[in-house]
DNA sequence: CTACAAGCTCAACTTAACTTGAGGTCAAGC
DNA sequence: GCTTGACCTCAAGTTAAGTTGAGCTTGTAG
């Protein structure tokens, strides 16, 4: 056989690791895109599977699918994303994440001075101090802070 | 008027910057303890800002309400934890913290390599490694403390 | 050419973590 | 002694991210 131009959506689920209703999941909300064959099947390029790993990882690290979709949008709807367009989104990302790194650094050095001293003044532990915590886009937590 | 020695709920709400609500759900689901007035009003011990505040912060970095409740149980229900109670706790979270980093590294820098080079063999991708990658229980980042 | 695995759509269910609302009680100030 | 705001309970609603199931269509291997 000739080199497998298009991937259906089981053999999407398969290599991604993520289920078929996963998939049509992250296509009602704008994540991956298919064409249709004559028979209203879904066809998949190959750069689907770079998207749904993306998807995982950075959900993984506590990132919405709505932001993942947003970062998603810097990328070429018309053509195939090529080095430039995910050097772009991975560079984004890559601040992120050090920004979330930073900020579970100063949480684990907060627990290990605050909670760990016993301290019973509440008000000035540093875990209370919430402009020097967490950004309110917090790491893991659905609907974080947001009012 | 003498140092307040307990807390209303609403005092714990203003105090915490958590709803009363939410109050109400954590005690439900065992994070913290009241007892009632004779009117059936709660009253909160001063150590429930500290859980609270705990609360809070291991959510922002992706802990489960269920894996904080966990920790949680390790804390005495008789007495206010003490310094030595808090200590063992803070020090089980460090490590779950510290893990936690290093997995985002090692995130970080894949994505680095990997995405930013605009190689297209996801197969081999170490961002589809699963085995190297974060546990790959579900969504988001549940489960820092293994039982 | 037919069986049956794989697809399709759409609606309903799931879990976590809360919030909102209805309907009723408590307590503190005037 | 009453009014008003804080509380109470319990049920139902909400959002995210999917999953499950029913009922129907496609496509491919024998």
């Amino acid at each position: 056989m000739a080199p497998v131009r298009e991937l259906t959506v089981g053999q999407v689920a398969m290599r991604s690791g993520v289920a078929v209703s996963a998939l049509h999941f992250y296509e009602a909300r704008g994540l991956i895109r298919s064409h249709r064959t004559s028979g209203n099947q879904r066809r998949y390029s190959r750069d689907v599977l770079r998207r749904v790993a993306i998807i995982r990882v950075a959900q993984e690290v506590g990132i919405s699918l709505a932001e993942i979709a947003r970062a998603f949008q810097s990328l070429p709807e018309e053509r195939t994303p090529n080095r430039e367009d995910w050097n772009l989104l991975s560079t984004a990302w890559r601040d992120a994440l050090d920004h979330k790194i930073s900020q579970l650094k100063k949480l684990r050095d907060g627990l290990t001075d605050c909670i760990g001293c016993g301290c019973m003044s509440i008000d000035k532990c540093p875990l209370r101090n919430k402009e020097d915590r967490l950004a309110r886009e917090g790491t893991g937590a659905r609907r974080l802070l947001v009012p």
